[in-house]
DNA sequence: TTGGGTGCAAACTATTTGCATTCGA
DNA sequence: TCGAATGCAAATAGTTTGCACCCAA
């Protein structure tokens, strides 16, 4: 896990001042690769005993995905998760578990990509393969 | 444009009893292929005089997705579209403009999947591209 | 000081649930 | 007649906005 000091540096490294929210947030997301809803770190922090607001967290995790700290990842109709894994990968889904897992993306070849309308560039490629258990 | 007579058999055809709140939905949203949110529904319904309570269309549109009628697509945070267009495809999605379009899956080579988890089978393949306009 | 940055209450929007009603057998 | 299906009001859950406060320059 980081220390506190290391959450702060890796913070200010990604050009985001690094207040005691933030700080508390960063702690419970970045601590190891995983992917959590807005609602899960939320109660994370309460139990922690550092109870920062909804607005906040979203807000905060809103500015980590846009400073590249964290991937949003959109599995379900309004179910965004935040994935602290930011190495380029592509996700499975278990539809009936819940269940989401990450594979590299250097293990998957896609080809003969369109090339983007109006000459926009790519931003991002998403790859989403949903599962169901058998039977 | 389907006639009347021709959702109801669409809708009879998906195992779907053809009520008149579905029928109205399925007039909107089945007329040709485009994506369309709950929201831009509701208000179409509502100005043609057809007006059909929230959770209607939404629990209808449900219903058709999961009767292959139409494809949920999720695009943002807690913003979902319905396509009306059923073939095997993926989608360009321009941060900027808000514009979406498809492009068929049989253009695109996805090789070197890795063999799902615990023996789920794969319901879906989703493939999201987000553009950027340059400059 | 002061102007952008920050945190949060409140407002808003999207979606789901629960139940009275209706339908088909 | 009766259980399942249907439609919708109301409740819930998710997210954004607007503003008072704070802090670095």
């Amino acid at each position: 896990m980081d220390s506190e000091g290391d959450v702060a540096k890796l913070l200010r490294e990604a050009g985001i001042r690094p207040t005691l929210q933030r700080m508390q947030v960063a702690e419970v997301v970045l601590r190891k690769d995983q992917h959590l809803s807005a609602e899960q770190i939320l109660t994370e922090l309460d139990y922690n005993g550092a109870p920062v607001s909804k607005a906040t967290v979203y807000n905060t995790l809103g500015l980590f995905a846009a400073r590249g700290l964290v991937r949003e990842v959109l599995i379900d109709a309004a179910r965004v998760f935040y994935d602290s894994n930011t190495r380029p990968h592509h996700h499975f889904y278990n539809t009936d578990t819940g269940a989401l897992v990450d594979f590299p993306a250097s293990q998957v070849v896609i080809e003969n990509l369109p090339a983007p309308p109006n000459s926009a560039r790519i931003e991002s490629v998403d790859l989403v393969i949903r599962l169901r258990n058998k039977g």
